[in-house]
DNA sequence: TCTGGGGTCCTCGTGCTC
DNA sequence: TCTGGAGCACGAGGACCC
C-alpha cells in the first residue's frame, strides 16, 4: 500500500534547482483510528472505527481494514455495520486526538516556523529555506514521515510541490502512508488527466455542474477561457481556472485567525417541547461559553441553526450589543432567536447548534455598561463564571452545570447522543 | 441501511445612511 | 420634501473542507 513516488529521478538527489518554492502538505492517515490503535494494539489488522455510539452517529475514521469492506468517514455508523458486520467500534476521545496533534505538530515545526496547520491532522509547510539544510523536496518529506513515525508511532503522507493546491492533491492521492513529489515541470503533466472532483474547492455541487458541462478531468477544465469561467462561476471560476492550470500564489500563513466558535447536538429523538428546547439552549451555551473563555474570546454575534427532520437547516443571526463569554447573555440570545425561528409552532427539531460570531479577545476593554440597554442588560455573570472554571480546572471530572440542567429530563439524561468537537 | 460536528468563505438580499 | 443611487453593514443560506 505504501506509495512512495517522485516524479523525476533528479527528486532523489538534491540538483533540482528549479523549483522557486517548495511547499509540502503533510497528512495524518486515519488519524483518530491511529491513535486509537496506539492505545488499543490488540486493534491492529481487524476491521475497526472511531465513532459514537448512537442511532444517528456517523463514522468519525475508518481503519483500511474497514475501508475494504467500503466502510468511508462520514458513513452512518448502521449503513458502515451493515457493510462490515462485526466492525470494531470506538468510542472518540477529542484530548486524546488533540494532544497527540500537538505532539505532531511540535515535530513539523522544528523542520520550518513557516507552518499552517489547517485541521487537527493535517499542515502545510513552506521548506523553500531549509533545503541547503536539509536536502532535496524528496529527502525532506522523507525525514518527516520518518521523525513523525518514530517519535509519535503515527503514520502520514506527505506530498510536495510548488504550490499548496498541488501539494494537497499530491498527498490526498499518495494515501496511506506515502510520499509523492510533483517537480514543478511535471506539475500540468501531474494534474491533466486527474478528475475535475481532485481540486480543492470542488465539492458535490460544483462537481455535478463541471460534469453536466463535459469538463470531467484538470484538463478539461484548464483548456477553457477565462472569460466563459467568470461568465458562468463568477469570481470563483477564474480562480479554479487558475488552480487546474497549476496556478496557486497563496503563501503558507503560520498564523490562523479563529473567526467562529460552536456547539451542535443532533438529538436521537427529535425534540418538539419548547420547555426541552430551553434547556437545550441553556446546556449549549453553557458548553459554548466555557469553550470561549477557555479559549479568551468574547462573541460579537450569535447565531442558532436548527435542522428539521427532512434535514433543511435555518439559521438566524443576532448581533450583540457587547461581546459576552457567559452562558447567560449567549443563551438569552439564542433563546430569543430560536423563538423567532419557531414562531410560536411547535415543530419537531433534528439539531439544534449555537455559534459565537465575531469574536473579540477577552482582555479587550469593552464599555459593557454603557453598551448594553438597561432593559436588557445582562446579569453579571463573569465572577460566577470564574469560579466555576477554577473548579473545572481544579477538579477537572466535577459535573457543574446551571441549575435549569439539574432539574430532571436534563439533556445530558441519556436523550442527547453528545458529539466529538474538533 | 442515510447522512455528525466544527469550521471558513462566498453570494445575495435587505435596510440604512449620505 | 421627495427620490434615486452608491456604499456599507448585516443576516441568511449554500458550498466546501476535515
Amino acid at each position: 500500500m505504501t506509495e512512495r513516488r517522485t516524479l523525476t529521478s533528479a527528486e532523489t538527489g538534491g540538483s533540482d534547482g528549479s523549483w522557486d518554492a517548495v511547499i509540502l502538505h503533510v497528512d495524518m492517515d486515519a488519524f483518530f483510528l491511529s491513535v486509537e490503535l496506539l492505545d488499543h494494539p490488540e486493534l491492529a489488522g481487524i476491521p475497526s472505527l472511531v465513532a459514537h455510539r448512537g442511532g444517528r452517529s456517523v463514522v468519525l475514521s475508518a481503519s483500511y481494514e474497514a475501508r475494504a469492506f467500503g466502510v468511508r468517514s462520514a458513513m452512518p455508523l448502521a449503513h458502515a455495520q451493515a457493510l462490515c458486520p462485526g466492525v470494531a467500534v470506538v468510542e472518540p476521545r477529542r484530548e486524546r486526538y488533540a494532544s497527540a496533534s500537538s505532539d505532531v505538530m511540535r515535530i513539523l515545526e522544528s523542520f520550518t516556523p513557516a507552518l499552517e496547520q489547517l485541521s487537527i491532522d493535517e499542515a502545510f509547510l513552506d521548506v523553500s529555506g531549509a533545503r541547503r539544510r536539509l536536502g532535496s523536496p524528496a529527502r525532506i518529506g522523507a525525514l518527516i514521515r520518518e521523525q513523525v513515525r518514530e517519535r509519535t508511532g503515527l503514520p502520514c503522507t506527505v506530498g510536495a510541490a510548488a504550490t499548496k493546491s498541488v501539494a494537497k492533491i499530491a498527498s490526498t492521492r499518495a494515501k496511506p502512508d506515502g510520499l509523492v513529489v510533483v517537480p514543478p515541470e511535471r506539475t500540468r503533466a501531474y494534474l491533466d488527466p486527474l478528475p475535475v472532483s481532485a481540486l480543492w474547492g470542488v465539492g458535490p455541487v460544483l462537481h455535478q455542474r463541471l460534469v453536466a458541462a463535459g469538463l470531467t478531468t484538470v484538463a478539461d477544465l484548464a483548456a477553457q477561457a477565462p472569460q466563459r469561467m467568470e461568465r458562468w462561476l463568477g469570481v470563483q471560476g477564474p480562480a479554479l481556472l487558475k488552480l487546474a492550470r497549476g496556478i496557486d500564489p497563496r503563501p503558507v500563513t503560520p498564523e490562523r485567525e479563529t473567526k467562529s466558535l460552536g456547539v451542535e447536538k443532533t438529538f436521537e429523538q427529535d425534540v418538539r417541547d419548547p420547555a426541552d428546547l430551553h434547556r437545550h439552549v441553556v446546556a449549549l451555551a453553557h458548553e459554548g461559553a466555557i469553550r470561549l473563555r477557555r479559549a479568551g474570546f468574547r462573541a460579537g454575534a450569535v447565531s442558532v441553526k436548527v435542522k428539521a427532520p427532512d434535514l433543511s437547516v435555518k439559521t438566524r443571526t443576532m448581533t450583540l450589543p457587547a461581546p459576552v463569554d457567559s452562558a447567560g447573555p449567549l443563551a438569552e440570545a439564542a433563546g430569543a432567536l430560536l423563538a423567532g425561528l419557531m414562531d410560536g409552532q411547535r415543530i419537531p427539531v433534528r439539531l439544534l447548534g449555537i455559534r459565537a460570531e465575531r469574536l473579540s479577545g477577552a482582555d479587550e476593554v469593552v464599555q459593557e455598561a454603557l453598551l448594553w440597554e438597561d432593559e436588557s442588560a445582562p446579569a453579571d455573570w463573569s465572577e460566577a463564571d470564574r469560579v466555576a472554571d477554577d473548579i473545572r480546572r481544579k477538579f477537572p471530572r466535577a459535573a457543574l452545570k446551571p441549575a435549569t440542567l439539574v432539574e430532571r429530563n436534563t439533556p445530558e439524561s441519556g436523550q442527547v447522543q453528545r458529539k466529538d468537537i474538533r
